[in-house]
DNA sequence: CGAGTCATTGATCTGTCTCAATATTAGTGG
DNA sequence: CCACTAATATTGAGACAGATCAATGACTCG
């Protein structure tokens, strides 16, 4: 009975201020219930949609972790973000109607799943959403250079720090420390996304280690010298 | 009086294939005319917008050729991409209400100056463009994808490949040679872009050239051996 | 508890960068 | 028209950050 009660809706998620619903008034909430059609549980490693499958929906992610990343017709993959709750994902396959890249699950997940039809819609009606809608798009552009000027200009230990302080900086925008976090990630994945290899992600991390910027077991990391991270690197820095 | 009765007008633009008008009807093509502001002349290495330039309006490629750039606190230069006449450039101004890079143009240009207000206007009232301007946003996105691998996995001569088929594929798409083009930009332009150093670019230019897979002089690029190049790296090849 | 996955560390190799010199071109003014 | 200058491009030699190859160690999960 509890269960049946329990209904999918933006109006009262925790994660309001973060994703979807931003700046959206009490009934502008309300219709927005509608544009999510349902919620989906992706088990850790399982893939929300891959490369290829045609595009019907956005989601908005509710809990757990994603990775996002295209590959090369010789096996070479790339890694082209990681999501965590409150990020949109899915927009890549607006273009050509399928999806361009695989999203998959780092740790066990659940999402919203918002058809595009209905987002669409809905943006007609309500500016405020359409607008939303825009900056979402926008805002993975300009994350995107972001990552361009990562590649193409840092070196390792600045792509390390530039990493890890946008995570500790996203983690905490979500109620987390802002010191200590857990890599839901492996090294080859991190490697994968900076541009390098396992072991130099690997050596990166021992080396802050040996500096006392941070302390690092595994998974497990925590920033000992924020400003010394953010003088190696400072990932708001771009002027 | 010829002059005067010249009208800034989607409707009989040359591009409409290739620009904001594609898929539209003769009543939405008229319409779309009115969110055409004016036009803009950009002369060569003049900036269009800037970072931390309010942000405005989009601006379709009517003439010319821009390239779009970030820059870190430390002065180091990334060029996030090459537009040329048909492609919109601005998008990354949305999110924040005020661009996010520089936009230069290497020859003298003329844009559509095109009021975001307006786009998101006759969005909500036309859904074909609505869309459309849903799908330029996320091309730039799967874009952006692919420079990330690019630049993520990719060696020199798989880099230049890829961009000089990219470049020949697009001009070609605009009634130009796809076997000769000249270059708009520098080699330190393009090693920025592509993650590299100029030396470097030029160096990988010279080797294609011994080759035999291409001929090069400064500016001036013919591709002999398209199959050659393609070989080395295709980048319609994501899978 | 055992097998497989993931992480760390060392030794060596290499593609690209850096530094430097020269060549070519475009633009300017006499 | 030519000389001059500044910007751009090419090419070489040597250095180095990060890749590669390889071995060991730590953790996870059935």
């Amino acid at each position: 009975m509890l269960l049946e009660t329990y209904k999918v809706a933006c109006s009262n998620c925790n994660l309001r201020e973060l994703c979807m619903p931003i700046g959206l008034s009490q009934e502008e909430l309300q219709k927005l219930d509608d544009v999510v059609a349902t919620r989906r549980k992706v088990s850790q490693g399982e893939t929300l949609y891959r490369n290829g499958d045609s595009f019907t929906s956005l989601y908005a992610i509710r809990t757990g972790f994603f990775k996002t990343c295209v590959s090369s017709q010789d096996g070479r993959e790339q890694v082209t973000g990681f999501q965590m709750a409150g990020e949109i994902i899915g927009l890549d396959g607006i273009t050509s109607d399928h999806h361009n890249c695989n999203a998959v699950a780092l740790e066990d997940a659940e999402v919203c799943v918002m058809p595009f039809a209905n987002v669409e819609e809905m943006s007609r009606e309500f500016p405020v959403l359409q607008r939303h809608v825009h900056k979402i798009m926008s805002r993975e552009i300009v994350r995107d250079q972001g990552v361009m000027m990562l590649l193409g200009n840092m070196r390792a230990e600045e792509r390390l720090s530039a990493f890890l302080l946008n995570l500790v900086q996203r983690l905490n925008a979500r109620g987390f420390s802002r010191s200590e976090l857990v890599l839901r990630m492996t090294r080859e994945e991190i490697g994968s996304y900076l541009g390098m290899k396992l072991e130099t992600v690997s050596r990166t991390f021992s080396k802050f280690s040996d500096e006392g910027i941070i302390e690092v077991k595994q998974r497990w990391v925590k920033i000992l010298k924020p400003d010394a991270l953010k003088r190696i690197f400072d990932p708001d820095s771009f002027c």
